[in-house]
DNA sequence: TTATGTGCAAACTGTTTGCGCGAAG
DNA sequence: CTTCGCGCAAACAGTTTGCACATAA
């Protein structure tokens, strides 16, 4: 086991998982590393092979059902992304107080963050006329990027 | 081939497949029945199907590359379901005039629409803040429905 | 006749699972 | 010591692709 000093949001994710009498194995700390330093959005590859270079040996599939494990405890957050691989975050990560929506562009596939609340009169409006709770940040939405829209003519 | 009338949407799609110089084959034709017919949304394995039981010997290989050559062509349109297969359906039908968005109950699965237009402030927002043109209809959103929220107290 | 679509088998990506071993508690 | 997580290999779903043959135009 490597002893990386671990930053704050992956201590306090370690002591919620003993909280939860889930165990604080090698893998899972990997993963919350990675998971922690990455900037943007990584799919569960990405993550595999980061993992991988702090922690050799470490298979893929655990990463997998490490990030399940997580996702249920809260821990980490994951978006399913159209036609590719569902991307994972941190859930209380600094930078993101509010929660955002993801945008996917569907040329260039590069993701925009905005915030949940964007989607807030529609949720309201999907509630009072359907009874349907819509959860913001679980799927991304498409469109065109104002790169690539103008890139097109 | 088999010979069942062609509806009126069939027919004119069938002569946009002409007129654009694409051909008219059994395969194309039975997928364009199928979804005539098809009050819901189906996926490229049920449409597969379907089809073979009206044109037994299709390959799914081949739905699969008519419903590409389809969507290019503008005739049919499909949707990105998180998680699962892409459902398609024809771009003009009768019953959908305004287009509409699909949102997707995370438990039970099943598929509510709702008008394109319910999407139109958010789209507009992103629009001027972003420059991003949203495709509303081109993932499907997430969430709970009113039985399953219900079921779930 | 000739380009385009098709059938087939095989590959591919993203993800899950059954099994026995190993390590966290 | 016991249970839970892991590594591995294999399976899975959904989709795409190379090739040779068939067929719409």
């Amino acid at each position: 086991m490597r002893h990386t000093e671990d930053s704050a949001a992956v201590t306090e994710a370690l002591d919620l998982l003993r909280e939860k009498g889930e165990r604080v194995t090698a893998a899972r700390r990997a993963v919350l590393h990675v998971l922690d330093d990455a900037s943007g959005h990584l799919c569960a590859e990405d993550i595999a092979t980061r993992v991988d270079e702090a922690e050799p040996g470490v298979h893929r599939a655990t990463v997998y059902r490490s990030l399940q494990s997580l996702a249920e405890l809260g821990i980490v957050a994951h978006t399913h992304v159209p036609g590719s691989a569902t991307i994972y975050h941190l859930r209380h990560s600094p930078g993101a107080p509010t929660g955002h929506a993801h945008l996917q562009c569907s040329t260039c596939e590069r993701f925009f963050d905005i915030p949940s609340d964007w989607l807030t009169p529609l949720g309201d409006r999907m509630r009072e006329e359907l009874g349907f709770e819509l959860e913001a940040q679980h799927a991304a939405l498409l469109g065109t990027c104002a790169q690539c829209r103008a890139a097109a003519g």
